[in-house]
DNA sequence: GTCATTACTTACAAATTTGTTCGTGCCTAA
DNA sequence: TTAGGCACGAACAAATTTGTAAGTAATGAC
């Protein structure tokens, strides 16, 4: 999200799981607001304010944090209009729509989850 | 992991997402030991210091905050027998059995996706 | 009586993540 | 000429997560 120091013991020990798919998969998905914006993504391609405005308890700050390591990542596409005003639309990506039939089943276990704890 | 304050910004916000199963599922299994916890648990019942030794770059106290809070979101189960010295072991549920399946489509989303960015 | 073993816990520090508030450059409508 | 919309960016503060190092209680072996 922010960037890191290289050489932090924090940074050291995560070299340790470098090599695990999952955990490498799960860090894509992780983050307070991603999952939430990967699915509205996934229904409609949106506007930076249209996201704001569906989200509107979350921060502009965090939307576009979120949003650029989202495109880092590979899971949305962000495309700039040269207009004026400007207008920039996220788009889900090909791969990010290959991680939604497996997020459809953690959301049923969740759910199942939930009520039994 | 530790105790939260109860009225916080960061408290209040996370109440927008409650209601999301899915972002629920995915707070189960955050956490950057968890998920290597939870694979090398789904193949063998074992004791603290067994995990200890498997995991040496983590340390006791991630390794014990972890394994309680994965306890007390029903993923393993806890077996202590009353002996000297003490014994413990941990097992994993059914419930998270059941999620095991979704973590290996996970993982090969994660290898696809790796090789690709 | 000292020491090792087991499964932790505590105190403290470092690092990262999230939140709040303000500001920017461009143009258009009033 | 002033105000407002758009898509952010920057500075700073608060909160949480992770790491390091040391300590605890019970008991059996020596």
């Amino acid at each position: 999200m922010t960037t890191r120091k290289e050489n932090s013991t924090y940074t050291r020990n995560e070299q340790c799981i470098v090599n695990c798919d999952l955990t490498y998969a799960v860090q894509k998905i992780e983050g307070r607001w991603k999952l939430l914006l990967l699915y509205k993504l996934s229904k409609n391609k949106l506007r930076f304010n249209e996201l704001k405005k569906e989200f509107s308890y979350m921060s502009e700050r965090m939307l576009s944090l979120q949003l650029k390591t989202m495109e880092k990542d590979g899971l949305i596409k962000r495309t700039v209009y040269a207009e004026i005003p400007p207008r920039v639309e996220y788009e889900i990506t090909e791969v990010a729509k290959e991680l939604l039939p497996i997020l459809d089943q953690l959301s049923s276990w969740g759910s199942k989850q939930r009520k039994a704890v």
